[in-house]
DNA sequence: CTAAAATAGTACGAATACGTACTAATTAAG
DNA sequence: CTTAATTAGTACGTATTCGTACTATTTTAG
């Protein structure tokens, strides 16, 4: 056992993750990266464009675009930032807000499904194993 | 402790190993799925789009993008495939093979730099646990 | 054999992802 | 205070990912 079948296993499980969430998320009409947003601003007070890309690690050049199509959708709105002239605030619709109180439950609820299947010493193991994994690149 | 930190774990580790990876490979001027196509067909014989799709995991909507962009780099050559005249067979010219030599081993090298910090315990511990996660999904 | 179904690859449009350059506004240096 | 350096966000080009439709070819049914 070397480590390639580690980073193939790592690859895999993770892309089998994201297959698996991607599917629903598409069923209730938005791709990953907008219930990402979606998620982030849920519940929360508006925040800038810089807030949000650092909660979701979408690069800022993308969250212009994406941000747009979520505005475009009724989903988002822009508040003027009155702290920072540069900046907006980006916050939920009653549209959004609803959205978010529907799927983000649905959602956590669809992958708990799945997790269930999980004892709690391999869902502690993983976690541990997986901190340890991540260490090694720093 | 929850799956949702499970969750994250998998995610950011995921994220850690692809973006240390990446910065590598764009350092040798290519992308990351430019990359995962050069290894695939290096010291093998030529084969389809759609072999190259099932080993790489990328789309034939994709593939025919990416190798567009690779043959014009003069990495890759299209040969036609008398078994089945729908499809071409694809394989490396002398500067790809050129290129897989000098660049999948660095590229082994560099990964193997930083998974030496995990010792056999770990790695098998992961490994295994990750076989475990991933077959929840099924 | 001949029409229908399946398959390989391409065409194309929407949405990301990422990098560089650019604009406007704020902050820091002197 | 005034200029220089930062910072927030946008503009834009290249590459990818995914989905649907389309073309050409092969295979299968009857």
């Amino acid at each position: 056992m070397n480590y390639l079948t580690l980073i193939k296993e790592l690859a895999t499980t993770y892309q089998t993750f994201e297959a698996y969430s991607t599917d629903h998320v598409k069923k209730m009409g938005l791709t990953m990266t907008q219930f990402d947003i979606l998620a982030t601003l849920g519940n929360q007070s508006p925040m800038t464009c810089k807030e949000l890309g650092e909660k979701t690690l979408i690069l800022k050049g993308t969250m212009t675009g994406v941000l747009e199509r979520m505005e475009a959708k009724g989903l988002i709105i822009k508040i003027p930032n009155e702290e920072d002239g540069r900046s907006y605030k980006i916050g939920l619709t009653k549209t959004g807000e609803k959205l978010f109180q529907k799927a983000f439950p649905e959602h956590v609820e669809y992958l708990g499904k799945a997790f269930a299947k999980l004892n709690k010493e391999d869902l502690e193991k993983a976690v541990e194993v997986l901190q340890k994994v991540k260490a090694v690149f720093n």
